[in-house]
DNA sequence: CATGAATGAGAATTCATTCAT
DNA sequence: CATGAATGAATTCTCATTCAT
């Protein structure tokens, strides 16, 4: 593609995210996002197949915005707890800074259609260096001996519930309260004498 | 309204219920549900003013029926750890059970659109009931002191969550499994203190 | 019919001359006036064939009404000119004190499928002593010679249209207004001579 | 838009007028102007926005339309009254060569919701000109001193209503006849003397 | 490549009318 | 008689997708 190309591909992703983020699957339309990008309708079809193409754009995008989000807050060396605890705390800055991003991932993963052909594509590095770290606090008997996904499940999920309900303003947005979230968290995850010894480190 | 009338109405309840759990809300119409229930489609506007108001009930059933399983598998009498357990494990016995029903609640509590019109009338006393516990297990300072919107989020969603992972055969459905899963709920919810007793007493 | 059908009748026809006069035929429906009468749709049927003969039963009522109005104002005893007078200023007042009767049968006189059709019936006695005068000023050298439904036409329309001019704010409400008003549509139907005559008189 | 297309918008255009002549607002529908025009349905929306700018299309055309026929039998430079009788004789002529297009018109003018819609955008340089006309026989003395709108009301709803009589069969197409209509509404629309004068000069 | 136009398949909703109770 | 329910047709509008230029 070319440079104007590209950018036509960037807008139609960027309009299709911030579609996603205000109106949900149901009021998707391919119309709706060329209108939003200031494309011509029938352009979609030259940078996507078709609608399904193009929300399997938008949900590699944005997992990969995601994944880079966390990736880039961890730091390797870094004992495993600490790791978490800046996995979950740069979720939510980044759920705070990109709400539209996280707000169409959710409402892609939620879609019961979708969820079977989506999953496919995602393997991006990113995405690889989570699930090493998570497969990585299974091992030094960290992390709870559950499911690399649900793990990442409960890493994720309720961060981004919190953060949503901190933009309706339903919950508070407190340095207080984000630590209580990771508390949470880290005690659905963590082997409970791990949680026990990291609660006492805290203090 | 009489007999037939009643049969008719409950038989658009389940076939939206059923497609709304199949097909999202996305794929979702009026003309999908009447055929389902093998009723003409403008039959659906002599039970519901408009689809709208057919999804509202949708919500209110299965907001409901939900409350009642939590309800039903709780003992108000039962220490408040035995009672969050009960209500985590009948929860994943009713998601099991009727999967279906769960899925339908989940896409229209996820959907961007319907979360302000539909939250109002939940006033069920079973609804109430669950919020009183939840108040109780705060003030015995047995529960975190969080909002309880988000105390009753990590108490369900996780849950439905599992299980609907269970159904899809990507979580195991094994007794350990789901003790593992209300440990992990418990290490979220519960004041460290309480959690570190309550494990102990499990032993 | 008994009375509380008459009443129920009643309500109806008034529904649908309030229905008419706001929102015109296009978007009258049988639902519509039954619910504005609060009496179930299906009782329509009851009181009229279909929706035609309720529309022509409107019919019938506005014509008779209005025809009424002007029988009492005129006096036939009267010089020509007084009575056309009198039939152009009680028309004016007519039309101002029921608009929505004055709209309703507008709007069934001015559609293009209806005209054929509802002329028949329209036999009322005090139509006919309309018709009487009207032939009468004729033969009397008083009007001009033209069809007498064509001088009818001139009598009523431009008050009716000056009237909803008035109820907009568009036209003023002025004696002198209705003076002028008067003086243009005698210009109009009388023969010159007497026109002449006529307006000495006035001064 | 291309020579094709023009030629599927006019054939709309004139499809909804033959339609609104024939069968008036109340049977007007997208999907019987699309048959008429030989167009799937859906096509309309590719040329009107919705099915109110259709109509507003509608209204502009013949409204220029009639403005057009008047203006071209006008002479700017000739006595007032006889540019008001070629006004009314033209306006005729207009009807009765065109009788879709005026009854169309009056549909569109005749409904009492539209009427609030439509008014706007008349700014023909044609319809200003006869706007003009009548300010000019206000000043001049010779039309009577009422609104402009009214005036204009009277110079052309009872022609029209005369031609649509004609037409019907219910009034006679006679060179007396429309001698005689104008002469009715010249009594109305001119001063008195200016009405006496012209009646003599006709002599 | 780009794009306006085309198109047929739905979607939500309303209605006139009929019927069983 | 009264009435809630039923029903099939019609209406407006949106969309995904294709095509000719």
């Amino acid at each position: 593609m070319k440079l104007k190309d590209e950018d036509k591909y960037n807008r139609l992703i960027k309009a299709a995210i911030d579609l996603l983020a205000e109106a949900g699957l149901a009021n998707f339309s391919t119309t709706k996002v060329a209108k939003r990008a200031g494309i011509p309708q029938s352009n979609v079809y030259i940078y996507f197949e078709n609608k399904q193409a193009l929300l399997a754009a938008v949900f590699q995008v944005t997992v990969h915005e995601q994944s880079l989000a966390v990736v880039k807050g961890i730091d390797d060396e870094a004992p495993m707890t600490r790791q978490l605890v800046a996995s979950i705390q740069t979720l939510y800055r980044f759920a705070r800074a990109q709400p539209a991003t996280v707000a169409a991932l959710q409402v892609l993963l939620d879609d019961v259609q979708l969820k079977h052909q989506l999953h496919v594509k995602v393997d991006d590095e990113a995405n690889q260096r989570i699930q090493a770290m998570l497969r990585a606090g299974r091992e030094q008997q960290v992390l709870r001996t559950t499911d690399v996904n649900f793990l990442r499940y409960f890493l994720s999920r309720p961060v981004f519930h919190y953060a949503a309900g901190v933009q309706q303003q339903l919950y508070p947005d407190t340095p207080d309260a984000l630590a209580d979230l990771t508390k949470m968290i880290m005690g659905a995850v963590l082997q409970p004498a791990v949680y026990q010894t990291w609660l006492i480190n805290l203090a």
